[in-house]
DNA sequence: CAACGGTTGTTCTC
DNA sequence: GAGAACAACCGTTG
């Protein structure tokens, strides 16, 4: 029993399969849990009032278990450049330890910690756990490069063998004869954040649908876990964008934050699975955990991964910057129901379906307001609970066909995509109930109505809800061909590079090469 | 070089 | 409800 030491939270809210906390508890006498409100990570302008909630809910909860092990969260205010040397100085900590962050700001911030932790003769443990493999591993089996396609990313990790088994939670015996020091004292030296003090407007808050915290993240998990039958035959591509209650599991925002182990998750799923017929990656559950790495192996593999400019794998589009469209886009005003119906649920909730952000996002992007995917990703980042960095600038290249998803002549329509699992449009009334009383022929697109309808309906299109800020059969043919221009220049320019890089020839499209393809037999 | 496969398009026809 | 046309991309594989 030699060491003060310091477990520093970051991700990784929980305490079930926390590796790096049981190194913490090996040969410790003082035990300081901490989390650091970082101003450069939590400010009101990145982080909405959902997503902060939600926090404030995990690390409450954390703060809860910890107690149960007679111990405490610290929540430290400042940058930890700043913050460090003086709990390194004041608590007279000999040992460090923290979960492995894959993020650019993380790791450049944990260099800069490593470091002064050194200039303090502190040891430094770190632990792989918020991902199911090593990330870096991955890149190397694949040659030092990121794998591109799923395909390929299924075949090394395969290679790797499942993914660890989640270790234990600590336990009372876990922390006998070890103690933390400061537990008496009030609520506020140190204490966990209150809702207004990052400056929002806290009457705005709605309901709580998904609260933060470990103990609902185990909850939701178990919840979902024992609907066998549900979980074998899970196909992501099969679950509606529009249902009234989710219909996948909403437990990503639980592992964005590390309040649920991706590894438990996967092992848990693996239990299920035994002995059953189950759906396979990638439209399975242990599919959605396996794009979460993927996003993570090329976030880590490719420079500049939340950019489009210095991306190399990022094909260049000339976006336009129309303020008043990407205004329209965010506010739920573009005139098309289902996208406003989504835009406003995100708003709200903080949470909707991966096809529904398909959709909002395609809209954004290369289907019809032809704006950067980047704003996108700012406004996601700000407004969805599960926002992670990876994740989110991944899916925001795969919808905008900048990289992994080249088919950008599949365009969502923002009229017939929600039609398919929502005939009636009662997603659409829920989220904006100024059209409820529109009849479902016209609720997808009210300014088709008769003035009649529209008047009996208590809402007139341009009046009481806006008129389509484009006409989608128009503009998205004609972003078709901008795309396919983008295209045809990124052949040229790549050209160049790539035949310096590794020697791989391209060459823009010739024009008789495309003979009619026979479908699938 | 050509064929193949790609989590999740739309619309029309049978 | 399945299949084809629509216009046609990429990375990977052989």
């Amino acid at each position: 029993m030699t060491h003060k030491c310091i477990h520093w939270f970051r991700k990784g809210l929980r305490l079930h399969d926390n590796p790096a906390l049981m190194a913490a508890l090996r040969d410790c006498k003082e035990l300081y849990p901490v989390f650091i409100l970082d101003p450069h990570l939590f400010d009101k302008t990145r982080v909405g009032l959902n997503r902060w909630r939600f926090l404030v809910g995990a690390l409450t909860d954390l703060d809860r278990s910890l107690q149960k092990l007679n111990s405490r969260l610290f929540v430290v205010r400042g940058r930890p450049e700043d913050v460090f040397p003086q709990l390194f100085t004041e608590w007279k900590i000999t040992k460090l330890t923290y979960e492995f962050d894959t993020e650019p700001y993380s790791a450049s911030r944990d260099k800069r910690v490593t470091a002064l932790a050194k200039e303090h003769k502190v040891e430094v443990v770190y632990k792989v756990s918020h991902t199911l493999y090593d990330i870096d591993r991955i890149n190397e089996e694949n040659n030092g490069k990121a794998p591109l396609t799923y395909n390929r990313m299924q075949a090394i990790v395969k290679t790797l063998g499942p993914p660890k088994k989640p270790v234990a939670a600590p336990t009372v015996e876990d922390v006998k004869g070890l103690k933390t020091p400061h537990l008496g004292n009030d609520m506020n030296y140190y204490g966990v954040p209150a809702l207004d003090e990052l400056g929002h407007d806290t009457l705005e808050l709605g309901e709580e649908p998904f609260p933060g915290g470990e103990q609902e993240a185990l909850r939701r998990l178990e919840e979902h876990m024992k609907k066998s039958g549900w979980v074998c035959s899970f196909e992501k591509p099969q679950t509606s964008p529009n249902s009234l209650s989710p219909s996948t599991t909403v437990l990503s925002p639980y592992v964005a934050f590390g309040c649920l182990s991706a590894r438990t998750f996967w092992w848990k799923l693996t239990e299920v699975y035994q002995g059953k017929k189950h759906s396979d990656p990638p439209v399975s559950l242990h599919g959605q955990l396996l794009w979460r790495e993927f996003f993570y192996t090329a976030s880590v593999g490719v420079p500049n991964f939340n950019k489009m400019e210095g991306n190399p794998v990022c094909t260049q589009v000339d976006w336009d910057s129309n303020h008043d469209y990407l205004a329209a886009w965010r506010e739920a005003r573009t005139g098309f129901p289902f996208i406003d119906a989504i835009m406003t649920q995100l708003r709200r909730e903080g949470w909707i379906h991966h096809l529904a952000r398909h959709a909002v996002a395609c809209f954004l992007t290369r289907g019809d307001l032809w704006i950067s995917w980047e704003e996108g990703q700012k406004v996601f980042e700000e407004l969805l609970l599960d926002g992670d960095w990876a994740l989110n600038a991944g899916n925001w290249q795969w919808l905008s066909a900048s990289t992994f998803f080249h088919q950008f002549f599949r365009v969502y329509s923002p009229v017939a995509f929600g039609k398919k699992t929502d005939k009636n449009g009662d997603y659409i009334k829920k989220y904006l109930p100024i059209l409820k009383k529109f009849p479902a022929q016209y609720i997808y697109e009210p300014w088709k109505a008769p003035r009649s309808v529209q008047q009996a309906a208590g809402c007139v299109v341009g009046k009481d809800y806006p008129r389509p800020i484009v006409e989608h059969e128009v503009i998205s043919k004609k972003n078709i061909q901008r795309m396919k221009l983008a295209y045809a220049k990124r052949s040229g320019n790549s050209d160049e590079s790539a035949s310096k890089k590794q020697g791989v020839k391209r060459e823009a499209p010739s024009v008789v090469h495309m003979l009619k393809k026979k479908g699938k037999k």
